[in-house]
This record gives structure tokens, sequence and C-alpha cells, in this order.
DNA sequence: TTTTGACTTGGAGTTGACTCCAGGTGCTAC
DNA sequence: GTAGCACCTGGAGTCAACTCCAAGTCAAAA
């Protein structure tokens, strides 16, 4: 697959999948013999991962870290696993605080709407 | 009460603090006659306000515009509920997308425990 | 009265995550 | 064979949101 198409599936410009790989991120993305990228299938199910990872607000750094265990082998799956456990903590807790402001914003959104009432009462 | 007060409340360094007046974030701070910033306990709940909704990812933009029409007056008060309703669909859409992760972050993190599993089968 | 310590300012520097660009290569179509 | 196009590279630029700094002020303690 060519970068232009990888692009265009998972909504990534071409500069961030070179981006990427350049810093670790996605390595080992094969050529054609002209030098041109060719994503294999296992290139495009770690694109989703970190497209998916990355709009959870995980840390490029962190998903740097992950890649590299990964292709440290077999020794390093309690380490990855680890890893995983924290970011799952974060995204927890991420989603607590989005709760906690939903909730303020309730209140607020709410204020108002009780505000435009009172003023609709008093053009009566 | 004081800046240093403030920030250790909150958790924003005063330099945040400082940060948040000169863009227009936290405006109309008074000031001792030395010219010491003094947060009433209004300014307080400004600040609250803006951590809250900074760490579900408001945009420090969206944020100053809120602020701006809300000392503009009641003629603002239907564009702010707007806004704090465009707020909040974004926050629900942020939950939607941690959710994903969390997700995918499960199904991974069973696969390294059945992986686990079966190392450890072996060893026997 | 000098020192200490928290505050002030304007402006510059940093960080994370891209995003853009200039100049070059290589295949395909005319 | 040359025009067009999508790709390549290294490096520079951008953006949001801070964060740091130098130089100065002020009030209270020693």
């Amino acid at each position: 697959m060519l970068i232009a198409q990888v692009s265009e599936k998972y909504g990534l410009s071409a500069d961030t999948l070179r981006y990427y790989e350049r810093i670790g991120l996605l390595p080992h993305i094969t050529r054609t013999p002209g030098g041109i990228r060719d994503y294999s299938e296992e290139d495009c199910h770690w694109v989703e991962h970190i497209k998916c990872m990355r709009s959870a607000g995980v840390s490029i750094e962190t998903l740097v870290e992950y890649v590299s265990l990964f292709y440290q082998g077999d020794s390093t799956i309690q380490q990855r696993k680890q890893l995983l456990l924290a970011q799952r903590q974060q995204i927890v807790d991420r989603i607590d605080e989005l709760n906690q402001a939903l909730l303020k914003l309730d209140c607020k959104i709410e204020g108002y709407e009780e505000h435009m009432l009172k003023r609709e009462e008093k053009l009566r």
C-alpha cells in the first residue's frame, strides 16, 4: 500500500506517517526497489493502533517505547503489559476528568436555561 | 488571596496564572496598593472553572471567547449557552474516543495475559 | 539600614506534535 | 525524450500552551 492510500484510509497526513517512521514509531516499513514505501497489512494495523492511542491522548514517547519493546522480542512481554496497564489507567483517569467537566458544564447550561426562562417571564 | 496561594490551591503555576491574565482569560484581577495581585473569591471560581475545562481539553481560545462574552453582559447569554453546548458535545465525543481506546487496550492486555499463561504451561 | 523573600514586568525560550518546503528521483504517457 | 506526477530526503517552520529569566519593587525582619 502506498503512503497516499494509507494516509487516505486512516486520516493521517503522509507527512505525519513519514514523521512517525522517522522517530521510530513505525519502523521497518519495506520499500519498493525504487525506494518507495510499501505498507504491509501489519504496518497498517500499527498505524491504526497508533492513531487510536494518539486520539486517546497517549504520548508519542510512550508509543515509541512500546514499539521498541515489541521489537526486542518476547523477553519484554511483561514490561509491555505493564506499559499498557499504565496507559489504561491514564485513560480511565482522563475519562473521569471529562465526566467531571461534563457535570459542571451541564450545571452551567441549566443555569442559562433558567435565566432565559426568567427573562421571558419578564417580557410577558 | 496571593498568587502563590491560588497556585497552591488549584495546582496551577504562578506563571500560568499570570499568563492566563495576560491573554485575557482572567481579566480584572484587583491589585493591592503595592501592585500585587489579590485574587477575590470570584476570581478563584474562574480559576477553578478554567482549570476544569482545560483538563477536559477545551482550548484556551474557546475559554477566552467565553470570558469575553461574559464581560460583554446579558446580551451575549444566548451565544454563551451555544458555546457551552458546543464544548459539551466536544467532550462527549472525546469520551467516546477514550472508551474506544479503552476497549482496544483491554483486548491487547487480555492477549498478553493469555500469552503469559501459555508460557507458564510450557515451563511445567 | 540592609537583607530577605515574595512579588512585579516584558520578553525570550521550550516542548510536543506535527507541517511545510526545496530540491531531487523514478515511473508512465504522450 | 520530455512532461507530469507521486514519491523521496533533510531540515526548517509552526502552533498551542506554557515556562523561564533578568532586572526591578516593596514590605517586613534582623
